[in-house]
DNA sequence: ACCCAGGCGACGA
DNA sequence: TCGTCGCATGGG
């Protein structure tokens, strides 16, 4: 990885198949805005960022040189999209959702962070799950400082009642966001050993918590953990599977699932005018 | 007024 | 094991 220091920012030369709009705003992360000038801000766990992208050359604003594994991790450098994207190529619906959105990357979150965002995704729509999340950030993280808060760790929200989630808004997922905090502090599901075992077992263990089931485990395991096999299936990938693959997935596509699924989702939702199910089913 | 949103738990058959 | 229903809240 070749970077450069600018005054306070990092610059990361020849980042290639990224486009921060596609990756930032797609419905995997939550907590990035774009700002008037085209840069995004917004964070991971405690540390916030300003993100911009020039030409190939991905700038970290303000960011200090300690940072720069966490955010070359976060947005997955090292792995090559290129390839994966030929890969899917090979299926028609594939390569039309990947040429959509060719700078759609899968970013490596934090487990818990992750966990507790798609818990508050259940039967909810992208823009009130931004706010929740934003409410619950302000409300029980840390003041990091320019207006950032931190993600509340799971100990921290353990030591509350629901009724004090009431300000949220979470509805009905408030009692969910505390069982979780509760099992994960007290240790009775380790996210640690979740990243351990194999997907099923990992599965399971995870739908311990209440409010947890097939859908929300799958999606932590792959944007918390990176378990890029697992497969989320919510309405709009239920209905891409009946309408474009009634067989199932093209096998070579099954190592990778989790990334084609993320290509798909955010095809069928920004552009449901491709697929023949509008006005349809649902 | 109604329907829907990156579902899940409870309940009955 | 399978369908069906209520659930909090806000936007279209």
């Amino acid at each position: 990885m070749n970077y450069t220091i600018q005054n306070n920012d990092i610059l990361i030369q020849n980042v290639t198949d990224l486009d921060l709009a596609q990756t930032l705003d797609c419905g995997q992360a939550f907590r990035w805005e774009q700002l008037e000038d085209g840069s995004y801000q917004g964070g991971a766990l405690n540390k916030p960022l300003r993100v911009s992208l020039k030409e190939s050359t991905l700038i970290l604003h303000d960011t200090n040189e300690s940072d720069l594994a966490f955010w070359a991790e976060y947005f997955d450098l090292d792995t090559d999209y290129g390839s994966l994207k030929a890969c899917f190529a090979q299926h028609e619906i594939l390569q039309k959702a990947v040429k959509f959105a060719p700078g759609l990357r899968i970013l490596k979150q934090d487990k818990w962070e992750a966990l507790c965002s798609f818990i508050i995704s259940q039967n909810n729509n992208i823009k009130r799950i931004k706010g929740i999340i934003d409410r619950l950030c302000r409300c029980f993280g840390e003041d990091m400082g320019g207006g950032y808060y931190s993600f509340p760790t799971a100990e921290r929200l353990a030591h509350h009642a629901v009724e004090d989630l009431s300000e949220l808004k979470a509805g009905f997922r408030a009692r969910y966001i505390l069982d979780a905090a509760q099992k994960i502090s007290s240790g009775t599901v380790n996210l640690e050993e979740v990243a351990q075992l194999p997907l099923e077992d990992a599965r399971k263990l995870l739908m311990k918590i209440t409010g947890v089931g097939v859908k929300v485990a799958d999606c932590a395991l792959l944007f918390g953990f990176y378990r890029i096999e697992s497969y989320p299936v919510d309405v709009w990938i239920k209905r891409v599977n009946q309408h474009m693959f009634p067989q199932g997935l093209p096998t070579y596509v099954l190592p990778y699932a989790g990334i084609a699924q993320q290509y798909l989702f955010h095809y069928a939702r920004v552009c449901p005018e491709a697929f023949a199910f509008v006005n349809q089913d649902k």
